[in-house]
DNA sequence: GTGTATAATGATAATCGTAATCATTATTGT
DNA sequence: ACAATAATGATTACGATTATCATTATACAC
């Protein structure tokens, strides 16, 4: 059986930093940005709530670059770019149609949910550096 | 000052196995198939080598699932299917044109190198179970 | 072949992001 | 207010990966 979900204030707060920002962030951003507001928030109900958004198709995880998994809450078609060098997540159009989880679909015989694009490269700040 | 490398048959073996598979190996995997074969190998000698590859450009990394880096000896530009069920890893032809890269430099006033697109949902096998 | 320099390795311990545990607190509906 | 239980804080546990370091293997000069 399902539970019923309560409300939690932690839990909007949480969200709420992960919607204001065009970074895409870690569970130890989303901590600092809301420790000085609530002091006695803990990194584990960080944790445990990108679990919960990501699981409910709140957030999408990005991807895990260097060991941390960075998160996103826009959940619109688009792709990313990494920057090898400072590791900065920029964000890009869609680039390519809606056709394509169909079109993998086909291919695999499966279901394509959703898929993720990410360019890894040189970001203009560091290409001549 | 860069260093000199050495032959290192072990090397030559974790090479070899990567590339003998359709598989996108991780690092136990890899340790697994050689063990019977060199029984003194180290699973550090392993991820050296990896990190190594990886480096080097001689391998890729297609993504990290479920916390478990996988890697790809296949460097011809190609799309991936991750079954979000039971975890395996497809391949798929490009989707995409080769401009892609270019794009995404003009875009970001950066230099793009590759990029991975990786599609989730549930396999041929899973989707029905 | 012997010797020297140093890259590569095995064994092990350390790291560190994330997940699990559990007692306590907050929320919901009566 | 009260009972039921979801959410949290504090802490510990976990597990993949990386670093350390003494030992071994490779390359190359002589």
């Amino acid at each position: 059986m399902e539970t019923t979900r309560k409300h939690s204030f932690k839990r909007d707060e949480i969200l709420r930093v992960l919607r204001s920002t065009k970074r895409h962030p870690d569970a130890a951003w989303v901590y600092e940005q809301l420790r000085p507001v609530i002091p006695d928030l803990s990194l584990g109900t960080v944790y445990r709530n990108l679990a919960l958004f990501k699981r409910e198709g709140e957030i999408l995880s990005v991807g895990v670059f260097d060991g941390i998994e960075h998160f996103d809450a826009d959940t619109s078609p688009h792709a990313h770019f990494v920057c090898r060098r400072c590791g900065a997540i920029l964000d890009l159009p869609a680039l390519t149609d809606g056709a394509l989880d169909a079109e993998a679909s086909r291919l695999t015989g499966g279901t394509a949910q959703r898929h993720e694009i990410v360019f890894y490269g040189l970001c203009a700040d560091c290409k001549d550096s």
